[in-house]
DNA sequence: CGATCGCTTGATTCCGATCAACAGGAGTGG
DNA sequence: CCACTCCTGTTGATCGGAATCAAGCGATCG
């Protein structure tokens, strides 16, 4: 495990995401977590917190990425999902984390005693709403991803990724990604060769653009969306 | 589409599962639904609702089991879940299923209008947090299918879902297995084929025992267990 | 009894994994 | 400054596991 301050991990910290106003109905909770929330600094692939390590607080990307993920004995990795700035994580029902968390790259996060949520969520019942929301949102996105790993080839879990990144970081064609190619298979449920081929056969294809590894310009979005199935 | 009405169903109806007292804390919803809740059978096969239908209603099995699963436009399909008797299915934050939710062998359900379970969760904290609770549990079971979608081999995945179906169903070492092969397989991401051939294997293993394809002896919980990372 | 359905088994193919080598930067230290 | 290493990503060659194509088997049912 990397050693860190808050202090050392500032240093290197990036500057905090503009803050874009979320919707009324999310107030509550995010109004809590940033009035109340400590924040936090983390190194690239430092833990943010551990595989069964009791949930004790939960936490809100303000910058970086963070994935979340489970070791097997055998070193094989599964990452369930990414969590980009603005985001919700470590949110549980049980005492403990299920996954871990890392930092994918510099990044800070807001942090909130659980304790703290569930006073609130006990009291206001739009919090409440608010953290089943968050939980349900999760549940829709890792069901979508049970689709791309249960039925998809490599050419169109790649493409799909692709999509969906460009959609959560940019909006628009262009996308630099945060995460490492290794990063990426494991998400995908392949390996970094299979992606980084696939990757060049995109290109071939004029699918995509890549100026540099992890600069992606999406340039046929239709043919993209076409392996989306 | 099977054609049905709920006393032609009922005339194919399996005996109601014999009720468990639910944990103290599980009252409240529960308690509810199977007051106001409404029964309803389903032939095999029959679809409860379908993807993107108006999520109107939450559901609690009685007898029988369900799939909830989505169909690509090429035939392929995912099954992202199976609900057994005494679990809740149905429920989403958004006005509309994002998957379909089918009867795998004749069965019946209470159904619950989601209007009402709203309602009540909003007037008691614990229904609120019951709610949330059972989506949790969704997300960690999904999480934990992920591993297995992402990371593991024909025969791992068909070993632990045998371990896992006997946990759920007997709790002993033999299980009915309601479900076909097709469906085990569009489960575990693998293909008809492949369900069978590896169980085979296991059987010659001496891990399983196979009275009938559906009935299945654990004859080696350890040797499963082992494949099940 | 033929027909259909669910399952198994066999032969072959193919996609992605594995093994292996190499290229380009970034950082480090002489 | 260059030589060095480390790290990430790419590419090539080969292998293997699961998919695919195809046939057969037993049970249930009209």
């Amino acid at each position: 495990m990397l050693m860190q301050t808050v202090a050392q991990a500032n240093s290197s910290r990036q500057p905090v995401a503009a803050r874009r106003a979320p919707p009324a109905s999310t107030q509550a909770l995010f109004g809590s977590i940033e009035l109340i929330g400590a924040r936090m600094a983390f190194f690239r692939n430092a833990e943010i917190y551990g595989d069964d390590e009791p949930a004790n607080y939960l936490y809100k990307v303000t910058s970086g990425a963070v994935r979340i993920c489970k070791l097997l004995d055998d070193g094989r990795r599964q990452i369930t999902a990414f969590h980009l700035p603005g985001e919700i994580f470590g949110l549980e029902v049980g005492a403990d984390h299920r996954f871990s968390a890392e930092a994918v790259i510099d990044s800070s996060v807001l942090v909130i005693k659980r304790s703290a949520a569930v006073a609130l969520a006990a009291r206001d019942g739009d919090v409440a709403h608010q953290i089943w929301a968050y939980t349900a949102r999760d549940l829709q996105r890792v069901q979508e991803h049970m689709l791309l790993l249960g039925c998809m080839s490599a050419k169109e879990r790649v493409a799909a990724f692709l999509l969906h990144m460009a959609t959560r970081i940019s909006g628009g064609n262009e996308v630099e990604l945060p995460m490492p190619r290794q990063d990426i298979a494991d998400y995908l449920g392949l390996t970094i060769e299979t992606v980084s081929r696939t990757m060049t056969q995109l290109k071939s294809d004029a699918s995509i653009g890549l100026p540099t590894s992890r600069h992606i310009v999406l340039r046929n979005r239709a043919a993209l969306s076409r392996l989306d199935a």
